[in-house]
DNA sequence: CGAAAATAGTTTACGTGGAAACTATTTCCG
DNA sequence: CGGAAATAGTTTCCACGTAAACTATTTTCG
């Protein structure tokens, strides 16, 4: 480094003006902190979110079709092709075509399967406790609220 | 609602149990709505987020080295060095390599990049105001203010 | 019935973003 | 000075996710 007073003048200090009052802006950074958050946490494992995300909602749902599930995640239909066949390898997930139609798939949980989500259930669902050190629990509570109103997760559930 | 068993077969109703209180989760499915907001928005237009939010922030920067606005959008080295080259390729940013350190590069928009900021300018930054989201205006600014003191880029104020 | 349309899932081909290794330049010290 | 370390950016290769085209079934309806 030279200066102090270059050092000042060249680096540091960058403006973002108004795009810090964008939504998309927002969102974007606020998930890079949270994936932070998640691999600092969950990292030594071999756990990605959206892997356990699926898991976790097969298991809810056993017997459901593939794009069922999909559709609720907004997974697009040539992913969760991929993504099943990785969690079906893993021997997490079991495939079954029906009788009644046979172009579709239900989806259930091994045992292995559940076993798993047994295992890191706390550890996911407590990520956001972690997530949440910038924020006051009250507002953490308030964040998620908005953010679920937001999503259109509201009618359905929780 | 129906008892579990029956929701289970269903093939409306997907259960998604904890997994919404989960603020990663959260704010994939936001970013989701925001993205389709934006490109029902702009599609129009041949626009990415985040190219506009670099050639944004350049704008408001000039002369700053490439790895400095990089780091502070959390782009990575390797990504901004494609994002430039297709900035620049567009002409819509210079690439200068200074004197007094030829490893760096520093940026500036051109006429033309200044042109396109300002074109898109208000499109992209109230792309956000929720005319079309599931939140009243005071809630989307409460969420923004959330969202920005969650991904730390609170400069100043409370 | 049977051809056309609709539906479920898969495959292919591509674009975005990242990690690791590489090049070039500058700084640090022995 | 001159070699080791640090720094800036680039290149290579790979993972994630998508759109579009494709296969296989089921449904619609003339």
């Amino acid at each position: 480094m030279t200066d102090a007073l270059t050092e000042t003048l060249d680096d540091e200090i960058v403006e973002l003006g108004e795009i810090t009052g964008s939504l998309g802006f927002l969102l974007r950074m606020a998930q890079l902190r949270a994936f932070d958050y998640f691999f600092q946490t969950l990292g030594e494992h071999d756990l990605r979110p959206g892997e356990f995300t699926v898991l976790w909602v097969i298991g809810l749902n056993p017997g459901l079709r593939q794009g069922t599930i999909a559709r609720r995640l907004h997974i697009k239909p040539a992913h969760m092709t991929k993504l099943i066949q990785r969690l079906s390898a893993a021997g997490w997930v079991t495939r079954t075509v029906p009788q009644d139609d046979r172009r579709s798939v239900r989806l259930a949980l091994t045992g292995e399967g559940e076993a798993f989500v047994a295992r890191y259930r706390d550890g996911f669902l407590h990520a956001h406790l972690a997530e949440r050190s910038n924020l006051a629990p009250d507002d953490a509570e308030h964040l998620i609220a908005l953010l679920r109103r937001y999503s259109g997760l509201e009618g359905a559930g929780t």
